[in-house]
DNA sequence: ATTAGCACTCTTTGTTAATGAGTGCTAACA
DNA sequence: TGTTAGCACTCATTAACAAAGAGTGCTAAT
């Protein structure tokens, strides 16, 4: 177990730290008048904890760097949530105030705020489309072949793709098409649409309509949709201006995982519920080695869930990083369900 | 005018600049075996060029760079368009053969297609939506407050907007709305749809239905569209391996630039309609000036427009991307136009 | 008109030395 | 026994300097 004054110092050392990114030695950490030993003395213990993988030199006569074990020994045990200032406050209050504009708007300007005020980058998974419940079906012709397959679920989402008319393919036949569908499947969520198509409404679809069978085909891709939410991000070049992104090959590294989908998505993890921090390699992946990544999820109504990441550097602020994502949590989770709550 | 000789010099320099993005000395130009002079002959033609302001040099005693004076001189009277490898034909026809997938997907595609073969980034503007006609509206209830408006338009393209209903408007009021909204709006196009409203259709609607005054500002909210089509990117990260963008502030500049769409979109001249070449302050723009942007624009069908730019290096390929974005352009407007004629 | 020759300029690279921040260890101290 | 002052040592950083190399401009010869 550590002593009193090695968490001190190892406060001191993740602390200054994260807001200078030089390595802090032990004349600099003597300095600080909560601190009453001497250099010497705190040298002592910085061996100790260094011994003990807390911390780590850059070179043979450098101060000491946190290791990755030293922040997670500080998140996890040194952490002190840190209350928001009333100008911060306000800024998330404008955004959640205004009744009128859509969910998507709201959600673009969270993380647009949260990496204005945390100056690292926001990545926001809107919510999963999967658990939202089909509200109503339509197909508009545009032509002998061509329509457009539409699905407005409970919540406002819009789905459309086009899809292609098998040939004699009558006016009438889409009308009962849709009065099919719409029967069937009105309320159920997207999520089980495809198999609940596949099981019942395609036999039923095939003894009322003519030429069902080619048209099949096309409604199975109506049915398939990405099965996340969709990814809006907030500050992508905030990164640029920290120190450990002097190095081009690393921001080249960081840019390129951000363009890829799965990458991304892979950042997240389904089974986290509160907020949950990932530091460094414990992201498991060889681009993340030098960041943390700060997850909390946010729910909207019951079950639907987004999530809201901040990447940062490991150096990074984790107290005001975990403030702010609890304060953005809550009004987000909130505003979002007083919308839902309004349509119903 | 040039000569002859210096016309051959001025093309050696840039060529060889393009490539290696060395400055390129009178000896390096002399080896070039259809080149005859001596290096000593060539000094004295630099010399001139430089004076005519096509060359620069980077410092009192280096070789030449082109001035972007002498790129303008190059791309006017020195360009020969080359053509294309077959392997590379085949690339570009694979993404149009593909029958199936929607414009979008094509679109996408073709982004990243061209910055693959270039490694330069690629913006592709989409078809301007507001050339897009009329082809049904509906309006989907939510809940008592709530509803969906949805428009879509004669090439499948759908718009959505969540619209908050009056109080005591009742199901047979939305039909009797859309059975007006249908019948005078069908096959007008978005761009007119806002004053078609306000002139023609509001007038009808407060005849016809209860409370309908409190409704019409939201169906002005869903006659609002962006007057600019969507913004695909292709190859974001390429720029990160030109070695100009080794300086960070460059690269943050450049990015920061990309993530503000109204700045994109000034990249864009609409009278452009051919293949426009734009060289570094040709952009009017800070940090385009280290930059070449080339744009051609495609069409669909008739009138609905949209462009392709590549942005590279002043030192960029100017011929191959040339030839790239001309077969590309041709290539989208037909594959693209033929989508819309299946659907006639 | 062309070119060989040469002095000169400027960048790049490597070497060396000085500076300074910080450590680890030893011995003195409370 | 825990704490601290003192000191030798290490390593990164910076500056100054020299050598090499690429390229130019100019002059004089062809």
């Amino acid at each position: 177990m550590l002593t009193n004054r090695q968490l001190q110092i190892l406060q001191v050392i993740v602390d200054d730290f994260v807001t200078s990114a030089q390595p802090v030695g032990s004349r600099q950490i003597s300095k600080k008048d909560w601190i009453t030993s001497s250099p010497a003395t705190i040298r002592n213990e910085m061996a100790d904890l260094e011994e003990l993988g807390f911390i780590e030199k850059t070179h043979t006569s450098s101060g000491r760097v946190p290791s990755e074990k030293g922040y997670r020994f500080y998140v996890d045990h040194l952490l002190r949530p840190i209350s928001m200032s009333t100008q911060e406050i306000g800024l998330f209050q404008s955004i959640f105030k205004n009744q009128i504009v859509e969910m998507e708007q709201v959600i673009r300007e969270s993380a647009n705020i949260l990496s204005d005020l945390t100056s690292y980058t926001t990545i926001l998974l809107g919510p999963n489309v999967s658990k939202h419940r089909v509200k109503r079906f339509q197909i508009v012709p545009l032509s002998e072949q061509t329509a457009v397959a539409i699905i407005v679920t409970d919540n406002g989402h819009v789905e459309n793709r086009t899809i292609t008319l098998p040939q004699g393919f009558f006016p009438s036949d889409i009308e009962k098409t849709v009065n099919i569908l719409n029967e069937r499947l009105v309320g159920i969520s997207l999520l089980e649409l495809q198999s609940r198509l596949e099981l019942e409404t395609f036999y039923v679809l095939r003894q009322h309509v003519n030429t069902a069978d080619s048209f099949i085909q096309s409604l199975r891709n109506v049915a398939t949709f990405q099965n996340e939410g969709k990814i809006y991000f907030g500050g992508k070049t905030n990164m640029l201006n920290q120190p450990e992104f002097h190095d081009l090959n690393k921001v080249r590294a960081l840019m390129e995982m951000m363009e890829k989908e799965s990458q991304v998505i892979s950042l997240f993890h389904p089974e986290d519920t509160g907020i949950h921090i990932r530091i460094g390699s414990e992201n498991n992946h060889l681009v993340m080695d030098d960041l943390s990544v700060i997850t909390a999820s946010y729910s909207i109504g019951n079950d639907q869930e987004g999530s809201i990441a901040i990447i940062g550097p490991k150096r990074m602020d984790y107290q005001r990083v975990v403030s702010l994502l609890d304060v953005m949590r809550s009004g987000l989770s909130s505003a979002l369900s007083n919308k839902v709550n309004d349509g119903l």
